[in-house]
DNA sequence: ACCCAGGGTCATA
DNA sequence: TATGACCATGGG
């Protein structure tokens, strides 16, 4: 069965879920954080560590974080799972931000550029970088992650198993250059594998 | 009591 | 380059 191309799917899943109006955050730099916290992490758990966040004023900007102890970060973390862990690239992400002169003047990078800024972060890989630039930064990027490769694996798509960037390049390529699109896509997908796994308890 | 979740790094062969 | 260990919580 030949899986159909990317176009087709994203015309499929718009017609089945609707539009979606993502990424659950509300700020930009909220965006960053969620993209860190949600590392192999259940988003439920994410969003307990963001409430936590939130009360003490540090999803706005980056210098609150900064401004934390690190301890006081990790336990702020802590439902998160991989609090340790992820206060540490948090706070990483947070001193390249600030050193770069703030998300404005991150935002001024080309899109390649602003890439490997964020890949340079110790605990920003791929996926990561590139909810970043989907969703903060609004860049046309194609985000692969697991609810993505499962997807693609389940329809028969021959690069299921790829590396990321010849995943993300096979998508981009045949797609149309436009932010709402990528965003939606993405968006989608989650949706989709989410409502996949309501009627069951065991999904995967 | 087990299994998993919107990854990434590091050490080792 | 390619595995494997490790990080850790809350929910099904």
């Amino acid at each position: 069965m030949a899986p159909p191309d990317p176009a087709s799917l994203y015309k499929a899943l718009r017609a089945q879920h609707g539009p979606q109006r993502w990424w659950p955050a509300d700020s930009r730099f909220e965006v960053l954080v969620g993209a860190v916290l949600t590392q192999n992490t259940n988003w439920r758990n994410v969003e307990i560590a963001l409430s936590g966040l939130r009360e003490v004023g540090a999803l706005h900007q980056p210098e609150p974080i900064l401004h934390l102890h690190p301890r006081r970060l990790a336990s702020l973390l802590r439902p998160s799972g991989y609090f340790n862990v992820k206060a540490r690239r948090l706070r990483a992400l947070c001193q390249m931000v600030v050193s770069a002169g703030g998300l404005d003047a991150l935002d001024r990078l080309a899109t390649d550029r602003l890439r490997d800024a964020l890949l340079a972060v110790n605990g920003v890989g791929p996926e990561t970088a590139d909810d970043i630039l989907l969703y903060a930064f609004d860049r046309p990027v194609f985000v692969v992650d697991a609810y993505t490769r499962r997807l693609l694996e389940r329809l028969g798509h021959e690069h299921g198993a790829s590396s990321y960037d010849t995943v993300r390049d096979s998508f981009e390529s045949a797609l149309p250059r436009r932010v709402p699109l990528y965003q939606e896509f993405h968006a989608l997908i989650v949706v989709h594998a989410k409502t996949l796994c309501r009627p069951r308890p065991r999904c995967g």
